[in-house]
DNA sequence: CGATCTTTTGAAAGAGGTCAATTGAAGTGG
DNA sequence: CCACTTCAATTGACCTCTTTCAAAAGATCG
């Protein structure tokens, strides 16, 4: 009996929400990528749609010197890869061991009357991903190192509906790339957090977490 | 003979492209705001899509003790203010005395069919909106001060679409705003471009620039 | 169990922020 | 139209937060 099945547990065995968009049942498959493993490019012509089963995906955007901004973090049940447009704008990258269903581009996008059949539903997912971005572009603007480490939890906290222990997927690298801070920055951000009492590191790995006092956590999140 | 009258010259004396967003021909207003003004703001319901006639517009989302972020700058020609939810994300203010068209959203998506009618139209347009937003990202995740200037100098370039002198809308304090810097550090960043012979200023006020050597300027943008 | 990767922590450096002064432009009212 | 005030932009000096560099401890993996 688990508080939230809502994005760990699909009701159907081998499909997915990928139907809901494309309108129609469509054909998925599943894949299982390793960690560290390429999805797909900067560039790359749109071939599926994906959407988790299990594991964690970044995608990410490069600069030419190695520099790089990860955009979002997909976290089971997300739907990712979905461009209106013909090329990703980003590429994407498994963090960990991930199963993701996916289904061929031109089953949801009919080539000949265009997006038509799915615009309205893709229209929500872009708008989504849309409100995610305005959201971080205030962070990175604006925002101090522990108000944007604070507002990473406080998002993963709410994403990985756990209601216990927070599980990071992702390394400090990652977050870092995603926070728009290096990471010794974010490390020095945890610790501070842990010695005001707001959070605890359990185990032997630095990756799981537990949110002491989310009210005194919310505060750093203007 | 204007070098280009894409942006500023509507063929029509009162629609624009409003009708083309709506699929069909709108009724549609003209309405003038004088600089400062807000057209609509955070949280606010959703009543009319925009197009700028002359002047520009900041969307701009704010904490809550007076830090902003200014999403994007909207010149004449661009559509603004519309959303595929019922509420706006962000406030819009004039920088300048600007005159737009705006039709009323339900012109343009139909109550009855959702946004059915106009759902490809405005996924496009959400979609633009999207792709600017994840290049700012990066801007403000991952690079430099004089980098951001450059880039900001760029894309003011080539969304003014002026061949020689580049004149700004808007003041140091709306720059910076957009670019995650303070206004000092994007005076400094415009004075070192100028010591290094990348750009001049001209005239009696420092919004007109031009552009001496964009070969060295794109070099900035990495 | 040794090698590699990850994370933390300290010390020093640096980029950008803050504060302040100055200059210049622009708007206002007599 | 000009004095006056206010606003905008630049520049300098100093400060702070984040980065950089380095070391060490801890975790993970063959």
């Amino acid at each position: 009996m688990l508080v939230s099945r809502r994005r760990n547990a699909p009701q159907r065995p081998s499909s997915s929400e990928l139907d809901a968009l494309a309108g129609h049942p469509v054909f998925c498959s599943e894949f299982k990528y390793r960690r560290g493993v390429q999805i797909f490019g900067e560039g790359e012509a749109v071939e599926y749609f994906f959407q988790i089963k299990s594991g964690t995906v970044r995608s990410y955007k490069m600069l030419a010197d190695g520099r790089r901004q990860i955009m979002a973090f997909h976290l089971p049940g997300d739907i990712f890869g979905v461009e209106s447009g013909a090329l990703h704008r980003f590429a994407a990258e498994a963090i960990v061991e991930t199963n993701v269903w996916l289904t061929a581009r031109q089953n949801v996008v009919d080539e000949k009357h265009g997006l038509a059949v799915a615009a309205n539903r893709i229209l929500k997912l872009v708008t989504s991903n849309l409100q995610h971005a305005e959201i971080h572009t205030l962070l990175l603007g604006r925002k101090t190192s522990i108000e944007r480490v604070a507002a990473f939890l406080i998002e993963m906290d709410l994403r990985l509906s756990s209601p216990d222990v927070l599980r990071l997927p992702m390394k400090r690298r990652d977050i870092a790339d995603y926070l728009g801070l290096r990471l010794e920055t974010v490390s020095r951000s945890l610790s501070e957090l842990r010695d005001r009492g707001i959070l605890t590191f359990i185990g032997q790995c630095q990756r799981e977490i537990i949110l002491l006092d989310r009210k005194k956590l919310a505060e750093f999140n203007c």
